[in-house]
DNA sequence: TGTATATATGAATTGTTGTTCATGTATTAA
DNA sequence: TTAATACATGAACAACAATTCATATATACA
């Protein structure tokens, strides 16, 4: 069950973006927007209320998860739906998860 | 082998947290180390050579991973061998980069 | 002791990021 | 075409985080 710990040369390019891709689960309403949005497409009224947020803070935050990629817009008339876009992102929050829960209990 | 996108109710503290874990990862300093002690522990000074970094920004970096306790120091003389003290880093690390490695393919 | 080496740390500076507030654009319906 | 609703966005501000520089501490050795 245990990997070895062998390590790639992985390019100081590579890595940066490595490091800004977690910045994009390094912030509290970006975290909550897509611990939200795992259990499916919301609007971002729908997400505001949810989470208790301004809209234009809900606004700002998924327009930098959508340049990225990690969330996609569908609009249906005046509202605009955001989903995830992308499979890994589940599996990262909950390996994260998992390192915060293991932590927790001693 | 696709796991079904349910949603545990997890608490705002935990979210919070989790973020906190998550920004870790989200600098390029700190990703370079924690990519280079994957493969060891490693001195200060030794860290500082391989990665082109001066000796000061090396330990503000380590003593921010250290607090976190997500590398471990061990003195042997002068020299402190910083080591990675979290099986799930390596975890995280390469979920990042597979999703990384994706995107660059198309 | 005194000097050199290895690392840590505080303060100042700079750069970055998130929120707020005001306003702009798109869509719907009267 | 006007008003209302839903969302986006720019600019200003505030908070935070990373680096730099100077200096402090700890160890080893002459």
């Amino acid at each position: 069950m245990k990997k070895e710990a062998t390590m790639q040369n992985i390019s100081l390019d590579t890595l940066f973006e490595l490091s800004e891709f977690f910045k994009f689960f390094g912030d509290t309403t970006r975290i909550r927007v897509i611990h939200l949005l795992l259990s499916g497409e919301m609007s971002v009224s729908a997400i505001a209320e949810k989470l208790n947020l301004e809209q234009s803070v809900v606004s700002h935050q998924l327009r930098i998860l959508r340049t990225a990629n990690l969330v996609k817009p569908t609009r249906d008339g005046r509202k605009i739906y955001y989903a995830l876009d992308d499979e890994h992102i589940g599996e990262i929050f909950n390996t994260g998860l998992a390192h915060i829960m293991h932590k927790k209990k001693g």
